[in-house]
DNA sequence: ATGAAAGCGCTAACAC
DNA sequence: GTGTTAGCGCTTTCAT
């Protein structure tokens, strides 16, 4: 990568500035800015000179020094659990094309559920002065959020409410799609259904479960303690706690599994079995229709839409208080939720 | 929302910067530098006075004044084409994961297939300064990135070879895969096998292709016309296409899916019938257990975590020759691909 | 141990 | 139409 005299290319790893392409043009700095940026201003001419000293160095603009000068960044970032989860792939996608409409680009992280991992990330984007946020909170605690909120960064916090902040919020009505997807077990003749959900301290574990007993409750049923269970979302702890609550004298009938990856493994669980146990499950599955699953969906790709939107709304300047938005769930029959009592 | 009319830049919005820290703590702007980086020469008193006058200003920060001194923006960027879809969630997981390790923030966008999408995407990352690269490619001339290999951005490939320049590429055998698959539906005793792929210009569709031709010629057989099927990979034209291969009076006994979304819909098509008709799906898909589909998977997050390490790699100044990896696929018997001809 | 000054590459505000 | 100048907030260099 030698320079040569006749065109002074810069050398590897360093790259060309509106300076540089100045220069080559013939022409001054801010004519080069203007060009790049598509402002009036500038003769057919010039600009093709510009243009042509552009391609030649393959400049690209440096959106760094834009940024720090323009205090806007054009991106945001969205927080989330797991991207790997097929609850999240959707919702991702869906804000980034939100996002792309309004000329930002959208920076994801996941912070596995770690509440630590959640504020490093979280921070990492106010440090790259992301416009806005969207986070599906991990932690139960956001005052580390506060500065960054009155400093202007745009956030929405979605699946679960923020902790101990006042913010915008878009969640699913767990509590209402739980409550009816019991309510749907109880009309078709269960009465001994057991539950089984994430870990308690997550906001939508506890809302389900309160939708479940809201159900029992409303049919007269006094809950046993033993047809509840509550915890890590892994197959194994899943599958024994299934296998648990469908044995001894007087198993259950039924199982409402609190989220997506419960359902996966109740189902293989019930597949093994030759009884024909009842299941509703919070979350739709693939292939959920060809397995007969029912369930209570909630759409992703809506949450994520609906979040992405009310950032830009308020981006836009919308001074309203921090509203809270809940998206309806929908039950979906699919032959698993019908099935009678044993 | 306190933005008084009178106020022609608003407090909102404003962030204190290094030198308010600097002001407010009574010290020089350097000092606060080194606190905030954690570089040594500061004595414990002075760094505990920095520290509280950026708690109490709520001082992060800025990133896009470092990047531009630095050079460097410890961020990469993954261009996929579509983060809804199953198999890239946790392809991108696994980058992210690397990334972290790396202490590299991760910005990805989905081209949606659309080679112009594509394009504009990757410049937008590359006037962002992100350090490296991975993309998924959907257009076939990507000549556009030569100015930014050689100013220095990492770049691997991934899924697809590079269209008209050298890069390092990570592939699934896609041709050995299919060949695999194929042979194993063939080595059940059918004869008449159809292939349904996606789209004739996409690389690994290409190559499916080619395994399938491979196996047959293997075992002798002169593959007609309208057992091969290629195009969109929505759910219609796949349907129509299963439907019209499985009509007439020689009808194909196994079909071999081109990826996971034909997989799907073929698997809900055969579902519908009486008949017993074999099937081998490239790509696994969640529940195939359950439903019994043989399938040749490849491990997204194996593809992904080897992309991203090569790309650290070079990062890290690796001055090889641009490589291609290609990772090995594997069979899954669970049924549906040893089902006997009819 | 600490700080003052000089940029990084760009855009805003004015020159001409 | 076009160019010049002064920063944006940070790190680097070099004094002290």
């Amino acid at each position: 990568m030698a320079e040569t005299a006749r065109h002074p290319e810069p050398r590897y790893g360093t790259r060309p500035t509106m300076k540089d392409v100045a220069a080559r043009a013939g022409v001054g700095l801010k004519t080069v800015s203007r060009v790049v940026n598509g402002e009036p201003g500038v003769t057919p001419d010039t600009e093709r000179r510009v243009q042509e000293a552009i391609e030649a160095l393959g400049f690209r603009r440096n959106d760094s020094a834009r940024v720090l000068r323009k205090g806007r960044t054009a991106s945001i970032g969205l927080v989330l659990e797991d991207l790997a989860d097929p609850f999240y792939g959707p919702l991702s996608r869906a804000v980034e094309e939100v996002a792309r409409d309004h000329g930002a680009l959208l920076i994801n992280g996941s912070s596995a559920e770690d509440p630590e991992r959640e504020q490093e990330l979280v921070l990492a984007l106010c440090a790259r002065r992301v416009d806005g946020l969207i986070v599906i909170p991990a932690g139960e605690d956001h005052r580390y959020l506060e500065p960054e909120i009155k400093a202007g960064v745009a956030t929405v916090f979605v699946d679960r409410p923020a902790g101990l902040i006042e913010a915008d919020t878009v969640l699913s009505d767990s509590f209402g799609g739980a409550r009816e997807g019991v309510a749907h077990l109880l009309a078709h003749g269960h009465r001994r259904i057991g539950f089984i959900g994430d870990r308690p301290h997550i906001h939508t574990a506890v809302e389900r479960l309160r939708g479940y007993h809201a159900a029992m409750a409303d049919a007269g049923i006094d809950v046993r303690e033993s047809w509840v269970s509550q915890g890590a979302t892994d197959p194994g702890r899943v599958a024994a706690a299934a296998e648990a609550m469908l044995a001894g004298p007087e198993p259950v009938t039924a199982l409402f599994s609190g989220n997506n990856r419960v359902t996966v493994t109740v189902v293989r669980v019930l597949a093994r079995r030759e009884d024909h146990i009842a299941l509703v499950g919070f979350d739709d599955i693939e292939l959920a229709d060809l397995l007969g699953v029912t369930v209570v969906s909630q759409d992703p790709a809506a949450v994520g839409r609906t979040a992405a939107e009310h950032l830009f709304r308020r981006l836009e300047g919308s001074g309203r208080p921090p509203a809270r938005v809940t998206l309806p769930t929908r039950l979906v029959a699919r032959g698993s939720g019908e099935l009678p009592p044993a």
